[in-house]
DNA sequence: TAGATTGTTAATCGATTAACAATC
DNA sequence: TAGATTGTTAATCGATTAACAATC
């Protein structure tokens, strides 16, 4: 009883199924077909097919998939039933812009707290929320008991937030600083980093 | 004459690599051997290795790589040798923050443009770009030869900009809005969603 | 020279794709 | 029933890892 582990890339493709398959539903279609929708993603079917199959027959033979219930499936995978308060660490440019930002309504997130240490930031008022101090950042955590954090933090203090951040029970990282954290295994970090991704594509441009 | 493409996941390591190295470069050390870069990387030394092998071989038996040399190498590779410029696309919360990000410094990529469409945003000041009208983005990106687009305008007018920008001579598109972008092979997208990183974590989560 | 570490080959592992019987 | 499309098995493909001879 070890061998179903579902290999990570397939979870990661899980979110991106469930954002076109909404789309999809609000264009009023009822049923996707695997192929519909692989053509939507840029996918193939076979991939959607097998990494759905992990989890149970959504479809029927000759039909398709019912779009309302493999949203519902999807979302239930993802832990999506309940909503997962966030904290955000940094209220510079973009932790004030991601704590404004409307996109993680009805997505199972929600930001619970913006924190930073610079004494004319704290205090100050971020769509509805109010910046606090991070020296009360532990203790909200824990006895909040929040599990996801995002790190908006410079470059040179990202590390020792996260270290914090770890050991107050934070599960899940966003990481938007421009550095590599290591934590313990048990913790998820994904590292969000507009630089990285652009040089990446930099190597294919043509000279001009 | 064919065979020597290098893997897109290997490409996609080099970025992360080259921020490592300048970091420990920062930190005074002139080499480094590929295990010591695997430990601050949490990745393999073996891997390394034998992604770097794919372009030469820039270390030493015995002595392993010269810092500044293998930084000088990946930028090389990945056309850092010159500054590209970018647009960006929507000067809504996050378009404005990236414009003021001072991060793509020294990384080869610089914000020549920032556009929108809303009247009111249309000519006001952020950082030191004036905002500029979509009506002119075709014309600028055209005849100043821009090849890299940073998309941040919302989910439902994302994939008309990009058919857009594609049409002007846009290469790579980093995109922003929750969708995903469709667009001819010859041009890299990447995109940058926080809520599909963080729902992917969401999976692993304890209950409490 | 002896020790360390590279670059590379061969072995393993895992993920994607093709194909098709099952079935709506 | 006939046609369409699923879920799954087996085949292929590609990426990672182990191991070691080459060499600084």
């Amino acid at each position: 009883m070890d061998e179903n582990i579902v290999p990570d890339v397939v979870i990661s493709r899980l979110p991106w199924y469930l954002q076109t398959l909404k789309q999809i539903a609000d264009e009023g279609m009822q049923t996707v077909s695997s192929s519909l929708l692989a053509e939507k993603l840029g996918s193939t079917a076979t991939q959607i097919r097998r990494d759905l199959s992990n989890f149970g027959g959504f479809g029927k033979q000759g039909r398709g998939y019912t779009i309302d219930n493999l949203i519902e499936e999807l979302e239930n995978i993802l832990n999506m039933d309940r909503i997962w308060p966030m904290i955000i660490v940094g209220a510079g440019d973009l932790g004030r812009a991601l704590a404004r930002y409307q996109g993680f309504q009805n997505q199972g997130l929600k930001v619970a707290m913006l924190f930073d240490n610079a004494p004319d930031v704290v205090g100050t008022l971020v769509g509805k929320l109010r910046v606090k101090h991070v020296d009360s950042m532990r203790e909200e955590v824990k006895s909040n008991r929040i599990k996801i954090a995002i790190i908006t933090v410079p470059a040179n203090s990202a590390q020792e937030i996260a270290d914090l951040l770890v050991e107050a029970g934070i599960q899940a990282i966003l990481n938007y600083a421009p550095v590599t954290l290591v934590v313990q295994s048990s913790v998820r970090v994904q590292h969000i980093d507009p630089t990285l991704h652009l040089q990446r594509m930099l190597y294919y441009l043509d000279e001009y």
